[in-house]
DNA sequence: TCCCCGGCGCTTGTATGTAAGTATGCAGAG
DNA sequence: CTCTGCATACTTACATACAAGCGCCGGGGA
């Protein structure tokens, strides 16, 4: 079992956000099909398979790969193979770790220094996501997610930073999208962001942090029964 | 002027922290190099030149290349050439805050959790370098002054915070290197991290923290003499 | 039946060849 | 003298070929 499974994933084009070099379409595809466990934790690749199946040679393939295996999304064995990292709880808190830390410090910062102006169109994007969730449309939702976490690192003038917490949310995504979101789920979340955008048009970056932590730590909540669910899919050692 | 300065760099042999795959021993190299700025900003770099000199072949050279990338040490321009980046006020001021926005919330934990046996440790690495500055080993603190940070992301049980931390603080060294340590500034440092310490016994997160960020925010306040003494290797607007 | 060992097929890592595109410098026209 | 257009030499991006090493499987021996 494993090897075979490669074509159980869906991208057979490079459709994924299209454009640019072939191997950041390919590092693309391959990151999206391995946070939608298109390709299962612990699988085997090929990269003359991949190569094959994205109709490029190996050489964009395997650079998609190194940058993958920067990212902890696979490990590569020099003459064994390639491989889909389990999900490990130390890497998933990792990955909280460094989103926090980054946004936390992000928001301390847009609170400070956030203009009226700056904070109508956060308000507005707000807004724009209870629309959205009203209609349980789950994939504008997380657009508009992205754009308000991406809006608070660009208010704070540390833009970097949301590039590096999108890096290692992969991971929090990963597994996210294996656990069943209850149904108050969305309207949860458009609830915290009001609260963070309350904060910062008070300009008080405690509280704007502390609730910025309290949004983000939801996430977590869900692993201990995603484990259960699917032990498989997790490198920790209990297990048995 | 710029490409013949490739000649400059002093690497010929991957010598720098020999081990493993050609790639990785490219990358350190190149790294190095950049850092120290025997490769000097906004000079090309030239793929077959960089294998002739590291006596490799391309394909591990462009892997390197692809990681500095990723890092901001370079830029690649599609047909056209491969570029150390200049150094930007604003990519120093990002390392600085990914930086500190780790390291901080990692000595939270750490002033949180870590035994006195862990702390007794620490304290001797302090005191191994209060030694070596004693004796003037620039060289030997580095080393300890890395082990301090790496130790105190370790004892937060997240020692991913000091893998990413080091990876940005490659741009804070570039610009520390151009900078003229004044006498005391070892001694400075030592006795910084004596307070960090000494929160960390009291387990005082907030007292670990400022203290921490005090430290860390030492490095940034050579930067506008740097700039003076350098103007060619910034690319930031106000030149004239 | 169990164990050891050697060949085979796969893997990644590296080297080299091909394609396409940009800047540059020179030649020639105005 | 200045401007235009083309040949050329370089670059990166991609494709392909070669090398070295590990695992597996099957045969032979005890």
């Amino acid at each position: 079992m494993g090897i075979d499974r490669l074509r159980d994933m869906r991208i057979d084009r490079l459709h994924s956000s299209a454009g640019g070099p072939a191997s950041r379409q390919a590092y693309r595809a391959l990151r999206d099909a391995i946070i939608a466990t298109e390709l299962e934790p612990g699988q085997r690749l090929s990269e003359n398979e991949l190569a094959e199946r994205l109709a490029v040679s190996r050489t964009p393939i395997r650079e998609a790969l190194i940058r993958l295996r920067d990212d902890r999304f696979v490990q590569i064995v020099p003459q064994l193979g390639t491989f889909v990292t389990r999900i490990s709880t130390s890497a998933v808190e990792d990955a909280q770790f460094i989103r926090e830390s980054l946004e936390c410090a992000a928001v301390r910062l847009a609170a400070t220094r956030a203009q009226d102006a700056e904070l109508a169109d956060l308000a507005g994007l707000v807004r724009r996501q209870a629309e959205v969730v009203a209609h349980g449309d789950y994939e504008r939702f997380a657009v508009l997610d992205d754009e308000f976490h991406s809006a608070l690192c660009e208010l704070a003038g540390r833009p970097v930073a949301w590039e590096l917490a999108q890096r290692v949310k992969g991971h929090l995504n990963r597994v996210r999208r294996l656990s069943l979101p209850h149904p108050n789920y969305l309207d949860e979340m458009v609830a915290e962001h009001r609260l963070v955008l309350d904060a910062m048009e008070r300009h008080d970056p405690d509280a704007a942090e502390t609730a910025l932590r309290h949004h983000l730590r939801m996430v977590l909540s869900a692993l201990p029964a995603i484990r259960v669910q699917h032990p498989d899919y997790f490198e920790d050692e209990e297990r048995g």
